[in-house]
DNA sequence: CGGGATCCTAGACGATACTG
DNA sequence: CAGTATCGTCTAGGATCCCG
């Protein structure tokens, strides 16, 4: 079993998923493959680790490795950092490459294309940033409207 | 319990999670919060429905009503789409206006922090249609060099 | 028609132990 | 050190019912 990391979407739409989703079998999976196979590759580069991981690749472009990489990422797990690198890596984000097979050390880097995708991730990540006020502004309101105005209760607003 | 939409990131990170991460009590939930709170609006906004909401509010900007919304972006469901909205329209993605309170008649805009933020999103979904050759190449070595190398079984690859 | 409340499943995620 | 396997937990997400 050394065939269970992340991807799961696009690999094989025939008989791989569909009938959790798909209860009618007509309708079946175009409903999850959205029609565009960029879709997953989406939603692969914005996931939740990723954005992380391309970020702090994009600081060392020097290749990072697997422990300087999870000191970097900061809370994440082997698990979900071994995931993304590999969803990452099948993308064609990051370049994995074996320096010494023992004592294990490999490095990981930057592929043109995932170094792109970050400029792209970063650059959103940016003006979102500048932008926190009115996001701000927006949420505070958007709570007090309906803490106000309907019904309330004694909760942390979550 | 009229306070349960999505949401959940940064609004009060005392004591509502951080108990199942933070085994420790000095490192806790600072790991979650990443030190900085675009990471939930970018989060939001690259949601995996709310790219798709974004997309479909761009292309008609008139003001979108529930089913039409959910007519366009196909496979979701009634409740994925209510929840997208309200993370959108709390954090000032979209619009919300309500034109006739019975029967229902509701409208969602993009408002223009909305707007901007869907354009970055569909920059970067249009950098990644036009190199999907690279990742579909990447993809495809990927699976190869692994199905080869070592050991493969008689999965369906999914 | 819009959408809230509820129930449930599948998958995301984290911690740990183990291997080479 | 790099990574996998396994297990347990939590939440995202979907179906359904029902109310305004």
């Amino acid at each position: 079993m050394s065939t269970t990391p992340p991807a799961s979407e696009d690999a094989s739409p025939a008989e791989a998923a569909g009938e959790q989703a798909g209860h009618f079998e007509d309708v079946a999976f175009d409903v999850f493959q959205k029609r565009c196979p960029s879709r997953s590759a989406l939603e692969h580069a914005t996931a939740k680790w990723a954005v992380l991981v391309l970020s702090a690749l994009t600081e060392g472009e020097g290749g990072a490795r697997f422990g300087a990489l999870r000191r970097r990422v900061d809370g994440v797990s082997e698990k979900m950092l071994s995931q993304t690198l590999q969803t990452l890596e099948r993308d064609g984000f990051v370049d994995r490459r074996v320096l010494r097979p023992i004592p294990p050390h490999v490095e990981y880097s930057l592929t043109p294309l995932g170094r792109e995708t970050a400029r792209h991730l970063l650059g959103l990540v940016d003006f979102l940033e500048g932008r926190m006020d009115e996001v701000v502004a927006a949420r505070d309101a958007y709570d007090r409207a309906r803490d106000g105005g309907g019904d309330h209760r004694g909760d942390g607003a979550d």
